[in-house]
DNA sequence: AGAGTGTCTTGACTTGCATCAAAAGAGCAA
DNA sequence: TTGCTCTTTTGATGCAAGTCAAGACACTCT
């Protein structure tokens, strides 16, 4: 099975996947060579739109992976930082928290993106990064991103492109939290998290949410126990369907029209 | 006087500027050559930490100056992305728009600080910036930022430390706007501005508010009446004096309570 | 000065979400 | 199985912030 199952297990009519993941067999704790060219997430992950022989140059960049526990951390706030890592399988949440204890989760990670960001300017981390299922990552680390970036044009312009659109993802995200109304809020995450599901393979309506109530609440600027009613509200407007952590969804149009109250005449 | 006087008309007890902006004289309206090396915002800018020969190049890097009169945009979403813009003079707000038509401030910029990062991914912007009062940008072209880092490692450092910044501050601020009730929000945004313009050389307890109070909402997730409410009710504690948009800070320390309610035993 | 406009304040009332509390499931270990 | 813990659901109640509305204030333009 392929090891990008974060989402399959109890997915049966997810779609096939497009580009498995090549079976990682008996890795031990050594430094693991990595090769890009042969991994199927390439087309989401930093070396994008390489030629075959930049990519050569980029797996040496790519010093090795690292598993990761399920609940324990990639990195946490106040580490030194020293990598990017992007995921190749598994789930992560960060977050970050106030001096007096409130903390606040600033998203979920899937297999094909980059964590780690945070961490260049202060040269430390400022958030945790927690896996929610056993993961594993690749470990790339930041100088030789920024040595190799000067000799790859197209590396750099990558690099760039990925930090942007984590800032643009924020921008979503102030939005969503500095004006919309927790029906809106659990609407919009969840065709968010879909829809990112379903550019890796997945199915366009079924998924399983990998976090707890409490760590969407916390996401989402809500408490669980609202995130819990919402989702029985939208159980009895016949929306989704919702078993523990499956979720079904029956009318994405419903959805979209929560986010949206529709302005049309 | 300084152009630099964003906040200075109406705020008698100001530090002195520490690096008074050279004034401009008789700005035409053709591409004018600007001198960063001259320009005493560079200890916040982009060109941070250059030697004089790697500054002399960033010169040639910045393009030209443009100005944006109040209420007008520097960029909107939709736009072409072409540039990088660091303010020389003046105030700006960014903000983003759902589909429906509300829309929400992103963040308030000064002297020093750099604009146009969300434009990068998508070579379009995705937000508006507006400048709240007259105000003056350097334009930076990014392929020349880009063509520029491949050669002076140390910008290259800077743009990534620049963009790994902002999102740290989304990160803040999304913990604000999730996790904060509306007292501690003012607070929070009080002190964030004050320590900004403080390290432009501005009083550590006066300021004058650029933006509306409707804007302040937007940005804090909350609505103008709750904002003004607020700012009422921490005149009534004696934490700060308000006439209007001008603010003065009694209470430093009470402020600070607000935002961390002390854990202190 | 006066009219007009945009901004801000304050009051009265409503409401959406938080809080507190209890119980039901689900998962796991012995 | 039983017992334990963690997670989720649901109900009852309270409160912080939103909404609606009116008036005050400050600015600009003529």
């Amino acid at each position: 099975m392929s090891n990008l199952a974060a989402n399959s297990g109890a997915n049966p009519q997810r779609h096939a996947m497009p580009h498995p993941v090549t079976p990682i067999v008996a890795l031990d704790s050594r430094a693991i060579k990595v090769a890009c060219a042969n991994c199927n997430l390439r087309e989401l992950c930093l070396p994008l739109g390489l030629s075959p022989a930049e990519l050569e140059r980029v797996d040496d960049m790519v010093a090795t992976r690292r598993r990761i526990k399920r609940g324990s951390a990639l990195f946490r706030n106040g580490d030194r930082f020293t990598s990017l890592y992007t995921i190749r399988t598994g789930f992560f949440k960060t977050c970050v928290a106030s001096e007096d204890g409130r903390d606040q989760v600033t998203g979920f990670q899937m297999a094909g993106e980059v964590i780690g960001l945070d961490g260049i300017v202060h040269e430390r981390h400022t958030c945790d990064a927690v896996a929610l299922e056993d993961a594993e990552v690749c470990v790339m680390p930041f100088d030789r991103i920024e040595e190799l970036s000067l000799q790859i044009h197209s590396l750099q312009r990558h690099v760039h492109k990925i930090m942007s659109r984590e800032i643009v993802r924020e921008h979503g995200v102030m939005l969503l939290l500095g004006s919309m109304r927790a029906d809106e809020r659990l609407a919009a995450f969840l065709l968010n998290l879909v829809q990112r599901l379903h550019a890796r393979g997945f199915s366009q309506t079924e998924l399983v949410l990998r976090m707890t109530r409490e760590e969407i609440g916390s996401y989402l600027g809500l408490k669980l126990e609202t995130v819990s009613r919402t989702f029985s509200r939208f159980v009895q407007d016949g929306v989704v369907e919702v078993k523990q952590r499956h979720v079904r969804i029956l009318d994405p149009t419903a959805l979209k029209l929560i986010v949206n109250p529709q302005v049309c005449s």
